[in-house]
DNA sequence: GCCGGTTGCGTCAACGTTGACGTAGGAGGA
DNA sequence: TCCTCCTACGTCAACGTTGACGCAACCGGC
């Protein structure tokens, strides 16, 4: 068993020369094409049986006309991410119905190395890509795009033409828990928000403003902080905020980690049953802590398949213009952001 | 550009004629190889540019001599899940350091489908493999392995011979989570787990009732609730137990989802603060949660890491005897685990 | 008997690349 | 001067598979 490892695999020649037919007849056989007579198959199948033959796909997509290599590959920020890995499940499911295997990388949010991993898929000949896009330029994406490989970006837009892509309601659903807020009575909503050059980021502070705007409230600069990268950011804003002469009485945390750190700090001076919170993207436990944190949840699977889907019509030739897909998120209402503003 | 997929990609063919040498050589320069004089060099450099010439590395990986795809699988149980993701994660950090990608697949805990995809890997003839096993009979595994294909289980051994692997100390964590929970007076202390087909369950079984033992305490057959796959199957047998004529003052939940189960019916019945809970596997916001999970942390990205090292000097061609590595967990206090059984 | 069509195979070359080997020309040594 | 060695290329075949095509045998119809 240990030298098994040095034993070649055996190959279409191998079953050829044991059933005695022609390597073309195997060929037929595997592929289940018509023209091998039925004592022929059966005589081709015990071959490969005994010899264990399984064909190998990399030799035979090279030699077919379709080139096709059954194998795409998503390229997403970090696959230990809960958005991003649930994201990678749901094409995962799809691609897998069509016999589609998945090449996954993690490009970091870095031009650079999404780059290089766009070089080793194109390298392997995947016959399309899904992406979420590095921020900055998107030249490497465009590059290959234009090559014509099939392209689908999910959860940010392209920059350049003539590519689908999949996005949630982020303006809209932005708006519509800043109306919330405003409904209940606050008038000093506060919007903590991720890096700038994050087109997510962005929509979601201009629905934020819209909701401000829609509701009759006056912007108050000092009450926005962005460019909150991580948890540990978004603690020292929500700080900042909370020691204000006039402090917000309500939250929009208008990413995952910031919500976390911002729900740290309330929890730490005892003010989360006092100051409300609507945050964006759903996360696990939401529900279970003490208020129960509501959020904008978008629809991951769905996002997931809609860019599986669009990526398989894109490989199998679909020519029809280019999608913008839009995907509803919904607010989940548990209790942090139904707080109406202290009357202190 | 949207007749720019009917485009042929440039091969070393076309990069030749450009360059007026032949193919050999501008694989030569291409691979870096000596034997092309500078001026050569250039010219192929050149006309490769010009061309946007890539090399097919499926051509070349059916070619040479090491056979290298350059590419592993990883099959674990549900990619969504934050256990695999962050353990793909780390596989797919250090593969990238060797220019290798990573064929990602969710078995499902499904031996069929774990046996397909091994399958539709060895089909695009992977260098390796990181199995997370499915649970039940590990033929399909074998089978691959005997053929010489590299492989390493990760937290799950194989019940075969030969095969690299690495888990995490299940046992030995278990234990001492339970004498934790002994030391501070608890004398009926349930056991809730998953599936017992999983090797994981039973080794943190075996641990639980190593614990009591050394604790000096007598196994309650009642306390212990097994097959508990998913949060609602902990629920309903969290709320036998504490329905129980005499029932336990601390629970040890063997999984992530049966804490989470747990929890959620301590909480409905205001119970948190009175009956202590550890929980096996640590999750996100566990510290935010009142009081906070104390549970056993597994070193994933430790896991992953030395899961990946394995493989990778495996395909190098190690033949040094099959290793078992234990990467060491820790039991991270919180308060749930720290709670005295109450005196009434 | 001849013709056209179908069935059931086989032969050959090619996909893009690289290993084995050949060779022309120059450098260097005896 | 001749022989050897090295450098810098080129030629050829092969990796495992499949598309294009060929061809013999058989069928049915007239």
């Amino acid at each position: 068993m240990d030298q098994a490892g040095e034993r070649r695999e055996p190959t279409m020649r191998d079953v050829a020369a044991l059933a005695k037919v022609s390597t073309k007849t195997v060929s037929r056989v595997i592929n289940g094409l018509p023209g091998a007579g039925q004592e022929v198959v059966d005589r081709v199948r015990a071959a490969a049986r005994t010899l264990g033959y399984r064909p190998n796909l990399t030799a035979s997509s090279l030699r077919r006309s379709d080139r096709r290599s059954a194998t795409i590959g998503v390229l997403f920020e970090d696959l230990s991410n809960p958005f991003d890995s649930a994201l990678l499940r749901a094409v995962e499911d799809r691609a897998r119905q069509g016999g589609v295997l998945v090449l996954a990388g993690s490009s970091e949010d870095d031009r650079t190395l999404q780059g290089e991993l766009l070089v080793s898929l194109a390298a392997r000949r995947v016959d399309g890509v899904v992406v979420m896009a590095a921020g900055g330029h998107q030249d490497a994406l465009q590059q290959e795009r234009e090559r014509g490989t099939p392209m689908v970006l999910v959860d940010r837009p392209p920059t350049f033409g003539s590519t689908d892509c999949v996005t949630t309601t982020n303006r809209d659903s932005s708006r519509e828990a800043v109306l919330q807020l405003a409904a209940l009575g606050h008038r000093d909503i506060a919007f903590l928000g991720d890096r700038r050059t994050l087109w997510t980021s962005q929509e979601r502070y201009t629905g934020y403003l819209e909701g401000l705007a829609q509701a009759g409230l006056t912007l108050r600069e000092e009450l926005v902080r962005t460019d909150l990268h991580g948890a540990d950011l978004a603690e020292t804003a929500t700080n900042t905020l909370l020691d204000l002469d006039r402090p917000p009485t309500a939250l929009f945390t208008a990413q995952n980690l910031v919500t976390v750190g911002s729900m740290r700090v309330l929890r730490a001076r005892g003010l989360q049953r006092r100051i409300a919170l609507i945050g964006f993207d759903d996360f696990p436990l939401a529900d279970m802590l003490e208020p129960g944190i509501t959020v904008v949840r978008q629809d991951v699977p769905g996002i997931g398949r809609k860019a599986a889907e669009l990526i398989f019509a894109r490989i199998d030739g679909d020519t029809s213009p280019p999608v913008h897909a839009v995907v509803p998120a919904a607010l989940v209402r548990r209790g942090s952001g139904e707080i109406a503003p202290s009357a202190d």
